[in-house]
DNA sequence: TTTAGCACTCCATATCCTTGAGTGCTAAGC
DNA sequence: GCTTAGCACTCAAGGATATGGAGTGCTAAA
């Protein structure tokens, strides 16, 4: 059967009335639309031509249309408007962006909260650091006697330290010597070369401070084997309750436990090759628990090699256009804003970090 | 009226039957426990004697009772046994932590899920810095020309660090001077003294790197302006769904929003003067959305000077004993496991606190 | 002081009915 | 040919009513 122009008319109105209402959509409730010159009955056969092309379905007999998994799709592929962020949108995500980004540590969480306040949805946000990365530099330095704090530089420019105590006493000469020696053997290589007959010439040469050696490269490997590996959180969760499709606690629960378990460990790789936004709807689901929700999700860049997502989750008859311009406005104004530390116009140093406020 | 002895066990069996049921308790389920002697209508009278009394609610005429919260709270305080955990709990429990428990830094998630999953309730945890810290000692490192990192050793042992992009370019010699510089006029001040007056003759003294000293000015005083603010994270929310109490979405739903908002902020000013663990009944909770529930808190050491928090929300008629049993084994656990410096198959004196043994 | 008995209350559940929205189909109109 | 008015039919949702049963309070007897 053929697709029509007005085919797809009547799939667009049906999915933009069902988005709106949660309610079947019924061929009067079409009629009632401004540009609609035809009668509930040639919209009653346009309809059921749709909803036997897979396009359309029916809860039961004398109900109207629901769009269906296929309907959803064609309509975000295709059919949808374009929803043009108002200037109060963008003035909004922006001044968030602003007031909430002080912190960067807690880029992540931010986001998060940022993301699934602006859409009214869950929302998932995700910094992944770059993969592969090597040890660029190792410090050391010293916090006490017994104890001293490790700190090590990845080429991917991430810090990560740790305290170390440990129940011998160590100077600073010898965390100097330890260091220039890690250094000198320990650097820019991947982590496949952390052997133990790597750490065991490490030691012999270590001399005195031989015994710090082990715990220092289980941090190190550690560090390196967990890079690349994605730091995920998921906040909001609480609106999804608010929507007519989860009056059913069930269902809801069935979402909820899919959204707060780890089964979101495969997002990164479905939005691998992807660049700007997805849509997954339902089926199409990254798990089992999200297979009557969709996901929209887009990626944004961080900086130094790393990359961020974010992403809503919500019934399959959200909002599709007006969730992927906001989440597209977000993920730009984030990009624009970490993507390239070498735009400093300011002579104020630019650091990932804004304004100092100190009059 | 007297709370007799035979009353305190008719309120115990009530309470411990309601947790069990979530049903109201009649009279007649009263008298088929074991070591019931009466007839119904003995209990029929007691239990009238209760509701006057404020420990039983009766939600209608015909019904039976439930416990009020001040009857949980008597519960909680007096009358409920023990619960003793099984052997294979405290095992299920230490091989969670072990398992778990590789990468330290992500200690406070790690723990909210592992206390979810063994209680089957959402579950708070947090770890709260010392407050009141000052800086112990700076550190500049190079990790490139126009980027340095900074690292921050603070009084509590706690070190953050941040790398700083400038469009200058900065020697490994600038970097040197400024530290000991740092080192010299901003250590073991609190917070209070850095003034624009402190920063601006420090600037002075900087020479070539004054620039940078703006940046890292203000980052210090932001990590020393948030240390003691506490690091949150919620889990295991959809578990609320499961409970019979919450098949009301709109219950459920105001329950949720009092979890993921930053409603929990003045949980550390509740626990502040508790050691061990607290129970907060209904109404004595911290916000208006948790009144309906209940929060079993518990602390632990992670050393350093900082704090864990653990625990729980749920129904009020969670089953307190099992629930503040885990808890604190769990406590007691991670004490035993971060409340003593990091030394490597050493085995330590630990703890003081009273000890659940296993069975 | 305890208990058996009884009348009463009120929720929960099931059943039945009505209502109305929506459909598919047919036949007439353009 | 395409479009539309009309009609009979279906089915879920919502309201009203009846019924069963769990539980109570009270009284009087043991």
């Amino acid at each position: 059967m053929e697709l029509t122009e007005r085919k797809k008319k009547v799939l667009r109105s049906v999915v933009d009335l069902y988005i709106r209402t949660a309610e079947p959509v019924g061929s009067k409730a079409i009629t009632a639309l401004p540009d609609m010159k035809y009668s509930s009955a040639t919209i009653r056969n346009e309809m059921a031509d749709l909803t036997t092309m897979g396009y359309l379905e029916q809860p039961h007999t004398s109900a109207g249309r629901i769009p269906s998994a296929a309907g959803y799709r064609l309509y975000v592929d295709e059919l949808m408007a374009e929803y043009r962020l108002s200037i109060d949108e963008t003035r909004s995500i922006n001044t968030a962006i602003e007031e909430k980004m002080q912190k960067v540590d807690k880029l992540v969480e931010k986001v998060a909260r940022m993301v699934s306040q602006a859409t009214d949805l869950p929302a998932i946000s995700m910094a992944s650091r770059a993969a592969n990365a090597t040890v660029k530099r190792f410090e050391l330095i010293l916090a006490g006697s017994g104890s001293f704090i490790l700190v090590v530089m990845l080429s991917n420019d991430e810090v990560v330290n740790k305290l170390i105590k440990l129940p011998l006493t160590v100077t600073d000469e010898d965390l100097k010597l330890l260091s220039a020696l890690l250094n000198a053997t320990m650097t820019e290589l991947p982590l496949e070369e952390f052997t133990a007959g790597l750490m065991d010439r490490v030691m012999r040469s270590a001399g005195k401070a031989s015994s710090l050696v082990p715990v220092i490269v289980e941090f190190t490997t550690d560090t390196l084997r967990h890079s690349g590996s994605a730091n995920m959180v998921v906040t909001g969760q609480s609106r999804l309750l608010g929507l007519p499709e989860y009056r059913d606690v069930d269902k809801a629960q069935k979402v909820l436990s899919g959204l707060d378990e780890d089964a979101l460990s495969n997002l990164p790789a479905v939005m691998q090759n992807t660049n700007g936004t997805k849509v997954l709807v339902g089926p199409e689901n990254v798990s089992a628990e999200l297979k009557d929700t969709s996901v929209v999700m887009t990626k944004f860049d961080i900086g130094d090699g790393m990359q961020g997502m974010i992403g809503v989750v919500g019934p399959t008859r959200m909002d599709y256009a007006k969730v992927t311009a906001r989440l597209s406005y977000f993920a730009e104004s984030l990009s624009k804003m970490f993507g390239k530390p070498e735009t400093p116009q300011l002579p104020e140093p630019v650091a990932e970090e804004e304004t100092p406020k100190e009059a």
